[in-house]
RNA sequence: GCCCUGGUGGUGUAGCCCGGUCUAACAUGGAGCCCUGUCGAGGCUCCGCCCCGGGUUCAAAUCCCGGCCAGGGCGCCA
């Protein structure tokens, strides 16, 4: 069957603003179709959108037979506009409802539909995937994105008023930006280039002109990883800051975390519970253990690791369950740092940098650059790479650059801990992964 | 890439251990009919499934091998 355009309709009220007290009122609602329920005398369908819902009731004495045909098409998860009258009816849900003189079916969903969007019957997350369109407007899902937009724009908000430029740096780039991790290779023109893993070296470069630089972006990696906190592309919030080392950032890591679980704290109380998670707004300020000391809490609890060594996840676990909660990891050996780490002055072996945990999970890292260019290709060359190819970034530390340090979280992962989520393919829309490409 | 577990109607599960009683069950769903107050409506009728390939056997959803896929645990990874 045909559908019909939208043409001059245009919505009056939202479903969830449509109240007892508008009896009598003409109003145009527009939404999905959910349950439909044809008691054969009475035609009852509830409509929703983003706002909520609203019911809409065809008695068959006051409905024109027109209109009774339209509502017997309908299918759920249809496309509907209805122009009707608001009745107060005590039977109804929330007490009101619409009484159609108009319908225009502006789309109808297919039957049977891939998964059930009001979540009657559960789907494996496979299945979710792959109908994602769907599944998004299941309220649990659309809770995830709500909560990941609200703790971003307290992130966002507050960096910006700490003086910060919100920048943009290239996603395809020419040679790697950093030591051995994959890249993605993509052809450009008559070249080979590839997908930026990281801003860093941009946004350090961009500290010698804005000073203080955040930017929220795609990151690119080609590891074969598969967890349940990997994937291939990834959202980072990353900034960069002149005159500053890795004590200052770590402090503004900090206030932007809590800021960020406030803000959803305050604001979603009705996702988290969609989602039946309890979030606590984590304590200041966050422990700080260095890497040393976290290997004398795992050595104590029978988790031995060589120092120097990262931390294998099992070993992230059991500090989770002894720490817990927000907490960094400082004083990292320089050795399994990237190159651009500084050292730290008293004792060469560590570095300047930390990594925020939460529980068992990481969630950023970062630390003070190297900002002299002698030593930053001393340390290129030490990790066994080719300064010759860092050339043209190189070029940016002869010119002065400021002592910086800077940070980069995963918001995917920040999600995960906001939401309860233990999959972090349930907080990014359409995820890519080692085996998934579409939808 | 390794280890563990799994793959049964559109969706989610039971059945598999112990082969035959499975032309496969339950819920949800879909198609249709009845019903003027449903709100996870109810009643009736119907529809729809054993991942792919090979093997064992008189007989395979069930046992074995391989593949693919999924979930989890690792590894890899800024």
């Amino acid at each position: 069957m045909t559908v019909a355009r939208l043409g001059d309709w245009r919505r009056t009220h939202q479903a969830a603003d449509i109240r007892p007290e508008m009896e009598g009122e003409e109003v145009v609602v527009m939404g999905r179709v959910g349950d439909i329920r044809d008691l054969g005398g009475i035609k009852f369908f509830i409509l929703h959108d983003v706002s909520g819902f609203v019911q809409v009731t065809a008695p068959k004495q006051k409905t024109p037979q027109a209109i009774l045909d339209q509502i017997s098409k309908l299918t759920q998860e249809s496309s509907v506009a209805v122009r009707g009258k608001v009745v107060r009816a005590s039977q109804a849900p929330r007490g009101v409802e619409v009484v159609p003189s108009e319908i225009k079916i502006l789309n109808l969903a297919e039957t049977p539909l891939p998964l059930d969007p009001l979540g009657r019957v559960k789907a494996n997350l496979d299945t979710r995937l792959d109908a994602r369109a769907l599944d998004l407007r299941r309220q649990e899902v659309r809770a995830i994105f709500r909560i990941k937009n609200v703790a971003l724009q307290a992130i966002r908000e507050r960096l910006l008023s700490l003086g910060f430029v919100e920048v943009h740096t290239p996603k395809i780039v020419a040679t790697a930006t950093e030591s051995g991790a994959a890249l993605f290779p993509i052809s450009y023109f008559e070249r080979e280039a590839f997908l930026s893993q990281s801003p860093q070296l941009y946004k350090e470069v961009l500290t010698g002109a804005f000073e203080r630089v955040f930017e929220v972006g795609p990151i690119f990696r080609a590891e074969e990883h598969d967890t349940t906190h990997h994937l291939n592309e990834a959202i980072s919030v990353d900034i960069e800051v002149a005159y500053a080392t890795a004590s200052d950032v770590m402090d503004i890591l900090e206030d932007l975390i809590v800021r960020a679980f406030k803000a959803v704290a305050d604001r979603c109380g009705s996702e988290l519970e969609t989602l039946d998670h309890r979030l606590e707004v984590p304590k200041t300020p966050f422990p700080r253990i260095t890497y040393t000391e976290a290997l004398q809490i795992l050595e104590k609890a029978g988790v031995k690791i060589r120092w120097g060594e990262d931390l294998p996840t099992p070993a992230e676990r059991k500090l989770g369950e002894l720490v817990g909660g927000a907490y960094f990891i400082t004083d990292w050996p320089l050795a399994i740092k990237p190159f651009y780490t500084m050292p730290k002055e008293e004792d060469s072996k560590l570095s300047e940098s930390f990594d925020l945990m939460y529980d068992w999970l990481e969630l950023a890292s970062g630390g003070t650059r190297i900002h002299q260019h002698d030593l930053l290709v001393r340390q290129l060359k030490s990790k066994g790479l080719n300064p010759e190819s860092f050339k043209s970034h190189l070029l940016s530390y002869r010119y002065g650059l400021p002592p910086h340090a800077g940070w980069g979280l995963g918001l995917d992962r920040l999600t995960m801990v906001l939401t309860g989520r233990e999959n972090i393919r349930e907080c990014v829309l359409f995820p890519r992964d080692r085996r998934r490409l579409t939808p």
